[in-house]
DNA sequence: GATTGTTTGTAATATTATGACAAAATACGC
DNA sequence: GCGTATTTTGTCATAATATTACAAACAATC
């Protein structure tokens, strides 16, 4: 999912700033909840926020290895667990992959937009349409819902593998529609805005 | 994902019709799209039918081999693949598993109801809210959305993996909300309603 | 019926995730 | 502080999911 380059330096020049607010905000929402931040999660909610986007666990482990010599995959994975527990990180199961979470600490509904052509992912701020078009339709059907994902791939998409010949091959133009928001400049390409990745 | 006796023969009595039927819209789809509906690949669709509920790939390979002696991953997932290009599956990320698509043949976002309880997966008929929302969404952020995916989970959820003692434990009451469709007795219990498994 | 493209078979391997149990660290009551 | 219980981490083994690569079989077309 990251590069294979060691660690993809930040073109965000405040970066760092993130990463450390990520880490307070952890810190808060573990007190609250009377669970124990460890150095270990720590460390790999650093290491999820250090990376642009999604991380895959063994992305993590890799990167673990590398700070303090050992780590097996269920450090990893326990690590990653807890923070999810927290609403402090995503999984984003269409790709087997881990991302910060934006806005921890209130329950939320997670929405992500993923760009194909470089797996950039942003969670959405959802204005509350989304979130409450599907409550109602769970109350509908007599559920409590209790996790919701939503995972939106931008046209192009090859879907998770694609097919060889006959089917349409991935187009990349296309990805962007001239929606009222871009048309007025106020979003700029997913790819270009997201960097190289 | 489904159980480990080799077929959990159909409650539904005319489970086989269904299964028939899902078989020829299959044909009538890769027909119109020039795709050839081999013997492996209508094996394939008629065992995900065969299942209740989401299958996993090697669910089918298992199945498969019964039925054929030979079969390696590649075999389903290539069968898998195609199924789902052409609209006739589904793939439920956050259960690595499949399930086939009760309209296929049109463009459709896919939804899916999810219980914790039995695994046991509807496809929601949406009535366009959801959709729309989403579709809303994605517009303002200058997407154009190529595959939505919505999987919701009842309360009581353990989320991927339950984290053993400080997490509050899964409840299993509590997973159906007495909304106004369940008290009116239109729905009943999703696990009770789905059979066993 | 030769050529071409497509589908399937098969072995090897990659990637993602879990189970089980021991050791270490921490919290807690005294 | 000291012992005990609880929680967290380390480690090894293995399970579950998915892909690559290449050869053989098959089908479509000329």
């Amino acid at each position: 999912m990251n590069t294979s380059p060691p660690a993809p330096l930040p073109t965000d020049h405040n970066h760092q700033r993130f990463i450390h607010h990520a880490l307070s905000r952890a810190e808060a929402v573990c007190e609250r909840k009377g669970r124990r931040f460890t150095g270990l999660r720590k460390q790999v909610l650093k290491l999820i926020w250090a990376n642009h986007g999604p991380v895959t666990a063994y992305d993590l482990l890799k990167e673990l290895r590398q700070e303090k010599g050992n780590a097996e995959p269920p450090t990893v994975y326990r690590a990653l667990d807890f923070l999810q527990h927290l609403g402090l990180i995503h999984r984003i199961e269409s790709r087997n992959a881990y991302i910060g979470c934006d806005h921890p600490g209130r329950d939320h509904v997670c929405q992500f937009m993923i760009c194909v052509r470089c797996n950039k992912t942003v969670e959405v701020t959802d204005d509350g349409n989304m979130t409450s078009a599907i409550q109602t339709k769970a109350d509908e059907l007599g559920f409590q819902v209790h996790s919701q994902t939503v995972e939106i791939v931008p046209a192009g998409s090859p879907g998770r593998r694609p097919l060889p010949h006959p089917f349409p091959p991935v187009t990349l133009r296309g990805m962007r529609k001239p929606g009222a928001a871009a048309r007025a400049g106020r979003f700029s390409d997913p790819c270009g805005r997201f960097s190289s990745r």
